[in-house]
RNA sequence: CGGGAAGUAGCUUAGUUUGGUAAAGCGCUACGUUCGGGACGUAGAGAUCGCAAGUUCAAAUCUUGUCUUCCCGACCA
C-alpha cells in the first residue's frame, strides 16, 4: 500500500477523552475512532489489525476442526425468553420493535442460536461431536464502557461451541478449544495466563479465563508462586488458616465507647486482629442476613452468592438494618439477633474472639462459635497476596489481568432448556453435552497495544502489525531514492510481504514519527545512501538498527519475520 | 446506579472567580525559505463557546434544567 494515496491520519496530542494508554494511541494512530461511548469505527489500519486478529483465530479454530457459520445480529426476543435469559440480561440487552411491534434485540450472546442450528443436524449419537463457531458483533448496553476497546456496547467476538455425547468426549472438545487458544494468543505475542473463574450468567460446570497481564485489568488474578495455580479472585479458594484451639473462656460484655472499626477494636482493647471478627449485613435476594469474616479479611460477594444460592446480594442500607437492629454498622455481632449468620471457615477455627454486641458502644470478648446459631458455613472471603497457595505450599501473588477469551463447561444446562437431545446406541434419549468458548477479538487488539507500546507509540507483534515493513523515502521528488523505493516495494510485495511505502512529501521527521506511531515492526529507510545501494533497517522494537546493501535487505527481512 | 471532573475552531487548551460579543499552539490553504527526527516566515480560512430556558441594557462567563464524555465505585460471558 502506498500512503500518498491512502485514507490514513493521525493524530499529534492526546485524546481528551481517551485516558487509556492503548485507546489513546488506538485513536491518535487513526486506527479507530469513538462515536459514542463504547462506540468505534474502525479505520483502514485499525481494520487490517482487527483482520490478521481474526485470521489467527480463524486459522487456529480451523485447524482444530471447528466450522465457522455466520448468525444473525438481529434476534427475536422471544428467543432468549423460552432460555429465561431474558430477565438475567435485562437492562444490558439493546431491544427494538419491528413494524409490527414484534420485539427483536441486538445479540448480547448466541448460546440459543447455536442450539437451534444443532438441533438442524443432530439426530442420533452419530451425528455427534461437532464444533461450531462464528466471528461476530455482539451488542451489550454495558453500565459502564470504558479504556477504549477494552469495554465496549458493540464488539467483536469469536464464539465456539462444541456438541457432545457426553462428558467424557466433552472433555476431549474442551481441551482441543483450550490448545486452540494458546496457540491463537501465542502468534498474537500476548502475556497471558489461564485462570479458573466463576460461571457467572452462562452457567455450567468450569469456566477458564485467559487474561492478558496489563495495569489496567478489572480482574485480579491469583498466581502461585511455585506452582500453576491460577484464578480469578471470584473463585480463588481461601485455605483457612490453623489456629490452635483454646479453651473456651466466659463470653463478656465490655464497654468500648466510639469503637466502630476493626483498627478501633484491636487498638482500644489492645488485642490481636486475629482474634476479631468482622461482620457484615447484606442483603440477598431481600433477606437480610450476616456475614461473619475475621476482622483482616475481605469479604467475595461471589463466593456468598453462591454459598446461598441467591443472584441479587448487595450491602444492605441503614433502613434495612433499622429493621433488625438498633445498633450502626460498626457495633454488630452474632449474638442474639433475629437475622441468619453466615461464618467464613476461617472464624470457626477461632476462638475466644471479639464481635460487636449489637449495641453501639459495646463489644463481646471471649465469643466462641458455639455462643450462636450459624446457619451456614463456608469460604466466602478473598484470598490475599502472601497467603498460602490452595494447592501447595507455594505463595500466593495478585496480577491484573482483562479477560481475552474464556472457555465454558456448560454441560447440559442449554440443551436441556431448549430440547436439544440425541438418541444413543440403545435408542434412549439424551441431553447433548455442551462447550462454550470466547475471545473478545478488538479487546485483543487493545490488550496487545495495552501491553506494548513506548513513548513514541504503538508496538505491534509482526503477526497483527497492519503491515510488516514500512519503507519511509526521505525525499520523495529525489529520483533515485523514489526509484529504489519503489523496486523494493516491488519485490517485497513479490515476496509476499505486507509492506507499506511511505511515499508522502512530507518531512523525514513526520514520517519517522508516524511509522512509529501506529507501531510498524520494520522500517527501511531509503535517503541520501541510496545512490550507493544502501539502505537503513531498525525495528520498531529497538532490537536491530543497521545498514545494509540494497541487495541484501529481502533476505535480511525474511529472517526477522 | 452512586461519587468526582469536563464540554470554547479538526485536535489540545486559555478566557468563567470579577458579565461588555472570543484567544493561543498544533493541524489546514497560498506564497517564500527550508528539507534525515513532528521546520520557519508572511498572508488567510475556520467557533451561533454542548443544547434549552431564565436574569441583565449586555451572558462563553451568573441561575435552572437537559444532553454528552471521561475517571473512581457498583454492575458486568
Amino acid at each position: 500500500m502506498k500512503l500518498s494515496n491512502c485514507f490514513f491520519y493521525t493524530i499529534r496530542d492526546d485524546i481528551k477523552d481517551e485516558d487509556s494508554k492503548s485507546g489513546n494511541l488506538l485513536v491518535r494512530s487513526g486506527m479507530v475512532k469513538k462515536e459514542a461511548s463504547g462506540v468505534y469505527m474502525f479505520m483502514p489500519m485499525g481494520l487490517r489489525v482487527k483482520r490478521k486478529i481474526e485470521n489467527i483465530i480463524r486459522e487456529e479454530m480451523d485447524k482444530a476442526g471447528a466450522n465457522e457459520v455466520l448468525m444473525p445480529a438481529l434476534i427475536p426476543s422471544e428467543i432468549f425468553q423460552k432460555s429465561n435469559r431474558y430477565d438475567s440480561f435485562g437492562p444490558d440487552m439493546f431491544k427494538l420493535n419491528d413494524r409490527n411491534e414484534r420485539e427483536f434485540c441486538l445479540g448480547p450472546t448466541h448460546e440459543e442460536l447455536f442450539v437451534m442450528a444443532a438441533k438442524e443436524k443432530i439426530k442420533s449419537y452419530r451425528d455427534l461431536p461437532f464444533n461450531i463457531y462464528q466471528i461476530q458483533d455482539k451488542f451489550r448496553d454495558e453500565a459502564r464502557p470504558r479504556f477504549g476497546l477494552i469495554r465496549t456496547r458493540e464488539f467483536t467476538m469469536k464464539d465456539a461451541y462444541s456438541f457432545d455425547t457426553n462428558k467424557e468426549t466433552g472433555e476431549i472438545s474442551y481441551q482441543k478449544m483450550v490448545e486452540a487458544y494458546k496457540n491463537s494468543f501465542d502468534r498474537m505475542g500476548i502475556d497471558y495466563r489461564i485462570v479458573r473463574a466463576d460461571t457467572g450468567v452462562m452457567g455450567g460446570d468450569l469456566s477458564e479465563e485467559f487474561q492478558a497481564v496489563t495495569d489496567i485489568g478489572e480482574d485480579v488474578l491469583v498466581m502461585c508462586d511455585s506452582c500453576s495455580f491460577g484464578s480469578n479472585i471470584e473463585v480463588a479458594p481461601v485455605k483457612a488458616m490453623e489456629v490452635a484451639k483454646e479453651e473456651k473462656k466466659k463470653m463478656e460484655l465490655v464497654e468500648t465507647p466510639g469503637v466502630k472499626s476493626i483498627e478501633d477494636v484491636v487498638k482500644f482493647l489492645k488485642v490481636d486482629i486475629n482474634k476479631t471478627v468482622k461482620t457484615l449485613v447484606y442483603s440477598a435476594d431481600g433477606e437480610i442476613i450476616l456475614a461473619l469474616v475475621k476482622g483482616d479479611r475481605e469479604l467475595n460477594d461471589t463466593k456468598l452468592s453462591k454459598l446461598l444460592g441467591v443472584s441479587n446480594l448487595e450491602l444492605a442500607s441503614e433502613e434495612e438494618l433499622k429493621k433488625i437492629v438498633d445498633a450502626g454498622f460498626g457495633s454488630l455481632g452474632p449474638i442474639e439477633i433475629d437475622a441468619k449468620i453466615i461464618m467464613d471457615n476461617e472464624v470457626a477455627n477461632m476462638s475466644n474472639f471479639v464481635c460487636g454486641a449489637n449495641k453501639d458502644g459495646y463489644h463481646y470478648i471471649n465469643v466462641n462459635v458455639d455462643d450462636f446459631k450459624v446457619y451456614k458455613q463456608g469460604d466466602i472471603v478473598n484470598i490475599r497476596e502472601g497467603d498460602s497457595c490452595p494447592h501447595c505450599s507455594g505463595k500466593i501473588y495478585f496480577k491484573k489481568g482483562i479477560e481475552i477469551g474464556n472457555t465454558f463447561k456448560l454441560g447440559t444446562k442449554y440443551s436441556e432448556a431448549l430440547d436439544l437431545n440425541y438418541l444413543d446406541e440403545k435408542n434412549q434419549l439424551k441431553p447433548v453435552y455442551m462447550g462454550c468458548y470466547g475471545i473478545g477479538v478488538a479487546r485483543c487488539m487493545a490488550a496487545i497495544a495495552e501491553q506494548m507500546s513506548d513513548e513514541y507509540g504503538l508496538v505491534w507483534p509482526a503477526s497483527i502489525a497492519p503491515f510488516q515493513v514500512c519503507i519511509t523515502v526521505i525525499n520523495v521528488k529525489d529520483e533515485i531514492q523514489m526509484n529504489v523505493a519503489d523496486e523494493l516495494y516491488d519485490e517485497l510485495k513479490e515476496e509476499g510481504i505486507e509492506v507499506l511505502l511511505d511515499d508522502r512529501d512530507e518531512r523525514a521527521g513526520v514520517k519517522f514519527k508516524d511509522a512509529e506511531l501506529i507501531g510498524i515492526p520494520y522500517r527501511i529507510t531509503v535517503g541520501k545512501k541510496a545512490n550507493d545501494g544502501i539502505l537503513e533497517l531498525k525495528s520498531r522494537n529497538g532490537d536491530i538498527n543497521m545498514e545494509i546493501l540494497k541487495d541484501k535487505i529481502i533476505d535480511e527481512i525474511k529472517s526477522c519475520l
